[in-house]
RNA sequence: GGACGCAUAGCUCAGUUGGUUAGAGCGCACGGUUCACAUCCGUGAGGUCCCAGGUUCGAAUCCUGGUGCGUCCACCA
């Protein structure tokens, strides 16, 4: 009973993660607990990956505490888990960042100065760098993750899953080579796809100018050197008199020109003059509609972002420094009709660098999603093996069939809304670090092959699209296309659930569907669980120039891991973006802190937790125990059972923040506040003591998992509690039991206040009545405990002279000799007896209504038992203030 | 222009098929240090559930409209 002389505890007043949580990681991790063990149903998540570009960020922290959440529930509920870890190569990310630090160090041009292969090998040394520092927090976090199956987005093996889907793709027609528009960062000398884009808002001066007969706006003259088609709607009255195909003449740039008209729908007839002229070598839409009329598109700005011959006087400038002096020559022209100053329209950057983007035509590698190819498997459901279909109809099909989940569920539809708009996916970029472009040239031939395939080929000098490597992610990392590894790991695909944040669904998400369903014909993943963003307290973004970024590794080093990945998961919804402080982060470490003290107080209390009396497991349907068991041991183990089986289906439906919170509150506001009290005075509950704890450890454990393992190898001297086994909850319980406890806790809380009310200190003792609980009978030493009274008893009515309150369907009264105020007293009576009344009113009226018969019977119980007391609290009132 | 989300206590947010007199954490006020924990304990104050209609016996919850904030997509000559 009494912490045993022999075996003083050596667990300290406070909680210091930082002196335990490295250990323990290493322990789990030379144990081989982070391994699949057993038989039981697999059960798969793979990490995504963290790019090789830095450090791990808030972003990333969530995402490790949600998954490794998950991963931890799963194990210790038996099931064949396995977490695989690993980087991203981040092509364009890491390159440009290397380019830059080569630049700051005095490189002009790091591309030209050092070529590809030296290059390479700094961008490679760069990124083995950051595969330490990334994979070092991502341990940090505690993230129970098979490091012995670690991969890379750039390894050999998973270039082998590339090179084998490219060719797959080109034999069925779906990559091709085309000469198309695509989005040209004349800063990174790459393109990139549509979904990289970030748009800017930007304010520029807007022109309009004379062209023939017609007026022209816009806010980029630069481009208007080889423009030479005037295009209006087909219904725009104004122009009713122009024919397509007719032809005028008219003064511009480099002097006259003959100009055609084009009547296409993609005009705006609202927007400025209801007439353009088109670009379409360096415009989205230009080019579209040149290629709808068969059109001439010329090449005025090169990849460098400079003025080509056809500007005549201009070329070889700078398009920034072009701009105002071309509007100097057409002012002097006479063609400069208005200047709008405050326009305001949007540009193209590339939302990794914040350069802005020049369309250019340029001859890339598509991966058309809209054309028809025969589809590989019968295994979607809806195709046959040889069916034709389009990848949009694959992707499309993923999420319709419910084969793929997706939560919160209302971005389902901003999924097949991305589905529907989306574009041949151009994979080629003009960069050097990642996976090469499997295709090679001779003469006018061309071969798709991992290897040169023979003298006199050249490869094609581009790479792959990131995306288009983390695409194959959720099965390359399963050994595909290797035979021998894939087959071994094979029952782990479909994977269980993709958790990432929902900023990248289509970059990511989408693009593994689209792969997973091509490639093998299955979808990747059968949930996807998507997190918001962290922001700041005041609900704005992190970023470095507000200095509002919490990292979380400051906070890890303050507060512990424990405590960072509750506060990331406690109060956050799914899809929903979640405010983060530091204070928020604080309030966790204090729980972790009382979680400790908790346990260290049972541990005090049983002495050897580990040898007792040998039964751990306290149950209330083995009769013998049911019979020892107290009114608050009856209670406490109703509600641990209530709460283990409320935790558990709350995990597995993904109510993560939900889960937590209720632990907490049974933790701290039941075990703690109440039942840890009455231990005090309750002698003999060592077993229930150290069942509790035994399963609070683990239930906590998938949320706070250094300090649960801490605790629970001090106590338990076999085993570690990451393998342990899930709890489950019980079928027997108390609900008569359950409902007098409450009754109790009524009553100390009702006394409390009384005493609060009447100015009288803690300390002093005092005799109370009871009247009207008499279920409570046996209970008069732990309300006097808990309420610090020095007398309880239950009487038929509470003395004159006494303060009094109602509690349940009674009253409490307290010695007050002599101080009470009979006034005071009255009036206080009074109101809550105004109060009763109402509220019994307002439940008679919807009682009595006949149309209240439609409710479930359960409300219309509850409603009855709850008029009973409220007459039966009403009655006890009334009665005390008569006696007064 | 299209879609989505949010609006509940001073702050951050829960509130799961509509059903007790709407909740938590933080903050605030008051009281408390021997005996697990001051990273603690106890008590309390604080709400027109954004507004207006509607459906219903019953609405924070469902419907319609509006206001404010935010996000994504498309377009911007």
């Amino acid at each position: 009973m009494s912490p045993s002389a022999d075996k003083p505890l050596s667990l300290p007043k406070t909680y210091d993660a930082s002196k335990v949580e490295d250990a323990i990681y290493s322990s789990w991790e030379k144990s081989g607990a982070f391994k699949p063990q057993g038989d039981g149903e697999p059960y798969c998540i793979v990490l995504p990956p963290p790019n090789r570009t830095g450090i791990l960020h808030i972003g990333h922290a969530v995402m490790l505490a949600i998954e490794d959440l998950m991963v931890r529930f799963n194990r210790m509920q038996g099931r064949k888990t396995l977490w695989i870890p690993g980087t991203d190569h981040a092509a364009i990310a890491t390159q440009s960042k290397v380019e830059a630090q080569l630049v700051k160090k005095g490189m002009k041009n790091p591309r030209e100065e050092l070529g590809r292969e030296k290059l390479l090998e700094e961008v490679t040394k760069f990124a083995a760098q950051s595969h330490e520092t990334i994979t070092n927090q991502v341990r940090k976090m505690g993230s129970s993750c098979d490091w012995s199956q670690e991969k890379y987005t750039l390894d050999e093996e998973r270039n082998k899953a590339v090179n084998r889907t490219f060719e797959m793709m080109y034999e069925d027609g779906i990559i091709e080579r085309g000469d198309r528009i695509v989005n040209w960062d004349p800063k990174m000398q790459s393109n990139v796809s549509d979904d990289e884009i970030e748009w800017i808002e930007e304010k520029t001066p807007f022109y309009t100018f004379k062209y023939g007969p017609f007026e022209i706006s816009t806010a980029r003259p630069e481009t208007k050197f080889g423009d030479k088609y005037v295009v209006m709607h087909p219904d725009d009255k104004r122009y009713k008199k122009y024919k397509e195909g007719d032809t005028f003449e008219c003064e511009w740039l480099t002097g006259k020109i003959t100009a055609t008209v084009i009547k296409d729908k993609a005009i705006d007839m609202e927007f400025g003059t209801g007439v353009m002229t088109i670009t379409p070598w360096h415009d989205t839409t230009d080019f579209e509609i040149a290629e709808r009329h068969d059109l001439d598109k010329e090449q005025i700005i090169d990849q460098k972002g400079k003025l080509l011959p056809i500007s005549g006087d201009f070329a070889g400038m700078d398009i920034d420094v072009a701009r105002p002096k071309i509007v100097d020559l057409l002012k002097k022209k006479g063609l400069l009709v208005s200047t709008d100053e405050d326009y305001v329209h949007r540009v193209a950057t590339n939302y990794r660098g914040s350069a802005k983007l020049e369309p250019q035509i340029m001859r890339q590698w598509f991966v058309r999603v809209n054309k028809p190819f025969k589809v590989r498997q019968d295994t979607l459901g809806k195709w046959k093996k040889g069916d034709r279909a389009t990848l949009k109809d694959l992707m499309r099909h993923a999420v319709d069939s419910g084969q793929t989940n997706i939560v919160p569920e209302r971005f389902t539809k901003v999924y097949f809304h991305w589905i529907d708009n989306l574009r041949d996916w151009c994979i080629s970029r003009q960069i050097w670090f990642g996976h090469r472009i499997p295709v090679w040239y001779k003469g006018g031939d061309i071969k798709v092959s991992e290897k040169s395939p023979g003298k006199d080929w050249e490869q094609d000098p581009d790479t792959l699209d990131t995306w288009f490597s983390s695409g194959l992610w959720t099965f390359s990392t399963l050994g595909w296309p290797d035979e021998k590894e894939w087959k071994k790991n094979r029952e782990f695909h479909p994977t269980a659930v993709l958790e990432t944040g929902y900023d990248i669904l289509f970059f990511w998400v989408a693009r593994m569907v689209l792969m997973s369903t091509y490639v093998l014909g299955e979808v990747p993943f059968k949930d996807v669980y998507l997190h918001g963003l962290v922001r700041d307290e005041k609900g704005r973004k992190m970023s470095k120039s507000l200095g509002n970024v919490i990292d979380p590794l400051d906070e890890i080093k303050k507060y512990g891991t424990d405590a960072v990945r509750l506060s990331l998961i406690i109060g956050t919804t799914p899809g929903q973006d979640t405010n983060l402080s530091e204070s928020k982060i604080q309030g966790y470490r204090n729980f972790t802190n009382k979680l400790w003290n908790i346990s260290r107080f049972i541990l005090m209390q049983i002495g050897d937790p580990s040898t007792g009396s040998g039964t751990i497991k306290y149950s209330l349907s083995d009769a013998k125990q049911n019979q020892r068991a107290t009114l608050s041991d009856k209670w406490i183990l109703t509600r641990l059972s209530e709460v283990t089986e409320s935790v558990t289906k709350k995990i597995e439906k993904y109510d993560f923040s939900s889960a937590g919170e209720e632990l907490r509150d049974f933790t701290w506001g039941d075990l703690a506040d109440w039942y840890l009290e009455i231990a005090k005075v309750e002698k003999g509950k060592e077993e229930m003591l150290n069942h509790i704890l035994r399963t609070i450890l683990k239930l906590w454990h998938p949320f706070m998992p250094f300090v649960t393992e801490s605790i629970w190898q001090t106590a338990y001297s076999n085993g570690q509690l990451i393998t342990a086994e899930w709890p489950k909850s019980e079928s027997g319980s108390s609900k008569t039991e359950v409902k007098n406890f409450e009754l109790l806790r009524e009553i100390v809380t009702v006394i409390r206040r009384l005493r609060a009310d009447n100015g009288i200190e803690p300390a002093k003792k005092l005799e109370i009545v009871i009247q009207g609980a008499d279920a409570l009978k046996d209970q008069q030493d732990n309300i006097a405990a808990l309420a610090r009274c020095s007398k309880v008893e239950f009487v038929k009515e509470i003395p004159k002279d006494w303060v009094s309150s109602s509690v349940g369907r009674g009253m409490v009264g307290l010695n007050l000799v002599g101080a009470i105020d009979v006034k005071k007293e009255k009036a206080k009576l009074e109101k809550e007896i105004e109060q009763t009344e109402k509220y019994l009113k307002t439940l008679s009226t919807r009682l009595s209504d006949p149309e209240f018969k439609k409710a479930p019977k359960k409300v219309v119980d509850k409603m009855r038992e709850n008029k009973e007391e409220a007459e039966q609290k009403l009655n006890a009132l009334k009665d005390r203030l008569v006696s007064l």
